[in-house]
DNA sequence: TGTTCAATCTTGTCGCCGCCAAGATGAGGG
DNA sequence: CCCTCATCTTGGCGGCGACAAGATTGAACA
C-alpha cells in the first residue's frame, strides 16, 4: 500500500504496475493479487486513501486560517492547490474514471467526505450572497470547485505556472458570471 | 488515424493500443509502427488533431454568437464545454502531460493555436474591468480557463452534472476573487 | 521496357504486463 | 497431531509495445 503510493508518485500512474510494487517489496509477482483481486482494486484503495489526506490537508489549511468564510474559502483552496502539486499522480488517479470503479462504497464514502469540505465552505458564501435556494448553493459549489479543480490540473500538467498575485485560485459565485463580470451588458444572447 | 480516433472515443485511452488499431483496419499488428515510431508519437499525432477540431470549435461557437465580448466569451466556453462532452477520452488525452510529448513543435502548435483563442478572448474582457497590465491579462486569462477547464474536467468524470440554469461555465476575472465575491470582507489573510 | 529503390506491410521474437491456477509454507486452534 | 486458513511461490496464458529481418509493390528513371 505504502509502496504503491510511492510508486505511483515515482513512476507515473501510467508505468505503475502490480509486479512493479511486489518487486519493489521482494516478493513475487502475484502476491498482491491476494490482497487486492486487481489493478483496479489497488488503484480503488490507493485513490480513498488519497481523499482521505486531500480533505485533512483542505482542513488542516482551515484550521490554520481565520474562521471568517472568505478566509476559510482561500484556505481551502489552497490546501486543494497543496494536495495537486504535491501529489499530482494521486490526484489525476483520484479524478480518472476509466481506471477507478466508483461503485466501491468505501472509495464513494472518501470522495464524498472530501467534498462535503468544499460544500460547507460555499455555504457561508452563499449566505452572504443571498443566496438561499438549494439549486443557487449547488451552483456556487460547482463554480467554486470547478475554479480550483481546473486550476489545479492546468498547474500539474505544466498548462499554467502558478500565479504568485493570487496565492490560491479563487472562484466566483453566481449562475450567469458574464453579467456579473460586464455589469450593464446585453444578457445572455441564446439561453 | 481516423481509426485511431474513434477507437479512442471507443475504447478509452487506457485500452486503446496499436494492435487493435492494426486490427481494425485489418493489417497486420506491426503495420502502424512505420507510421508512427512509437504509440507516444500516434498519441500525440492524435492530440494535435484533437486541438485543431477544439480551436475551430470554440471559433464555430463563437461565430454564431453576437460579436459582444460577453457574447463571445460565452460562445468559447460553451464549445470548450461541447468539445469535452463530445470527446471526453480525446479531451482528456490532449491534457494528459504523462503520454504526450510537448517538445513535438507539431503538438506545440495546435494546443498553442487554441489557447491563443482563449486569450483573444480575454483581452477585451480585461479591458471593460480597466485591467492594462499583461500580468493582469495573464490572471484573467487564467482563472477563465481554469473555470472552463475544471468544469468540463467534471462533468465528464461524472462529478457534477451540467448546470442548466448556466448553459456554459462562466469564469470571474481579478486576483483575488474572494474580495470580489465577498466585499467589505477582510483582504487576504496571508499573502 | 527493364532495373532500381524507397515506402509499406508481414512475420517472428523479446520482455513486461494483468490475471489465473496449483501448490508450498507456516502459524493457531480443535 | 492434524486441520485450516492466510500468505506466498511457481508457472503459464494472452495481450501489449517495440524491434529485426524479410516480402511486396509501385513509381521513377535510363
Amino acid at each position: 500500500m505504502d509502496t504503491g503510493l510511492s510508486l505511483l508518485e515515482e513512476l507515473g500512474l501510467e508505468d505503475l504496475s502490480l509486479r512493479k510494487i511486489a518487486a519493489s517489496i521482494g516478493v513475487s509477482h502475484a502476491a498482491p493479487e491476494h490482497h487486492f483481486p486487481s489493478l483496479r482494486h489497488l488503484l480503488n484503495a490507493l485513490a480513498a486513501e488519497g481523499f482521505g489526506s486531500f480533505r485533512e490537508g483542505m482542513l488542516s489549511h482551515m484550521q490554520a486560517a481565520p474562521l471568517h468564510p472568505a478566509d476559510q474559502l482561500r484556505a481551502a483552496l489552497r490546501g486543494y492547490l497543496a494536495f495537486a502539486t504535491e501529489k499530482p499522480h494521486l490526484f489525476r488517479l483520484m479524478f480518472n474514471r476509466n481506471r477507478l470503479d466508483w461503485e466501491d462504497p468505501a472509495l464513494g464514502a472518501a470522495g464524498e467526505a472530501a467534498r462535503q469540505v468544499l460544500a460547507a465552505i460555499c455555504r457561508p458564501v452563499a449566505d452572504r450572497l443571498g443566496i438561499e435556494t438549494p439549486e443557487g448553493r449547488v451552483s456556487i459549489e460547482h463554480l467554486v470547485w470547478s475554479q480550483a479543480h481546473g486550476y489545479a490540473h492546468l498547474v500539474i500538467d505544466g498548462k499554467i505556472e502558478i500565479d504568485s498575485a493570487c496565492h490560491a485560485p479563487n472562484s466566483v459565485p453566481l449562475p450567469d458570471l458574464v453579467n456579473f463580470l460586464l455589469p450593464g451588458e446585453p444578457a445572455d444572447a441564446k439561453t
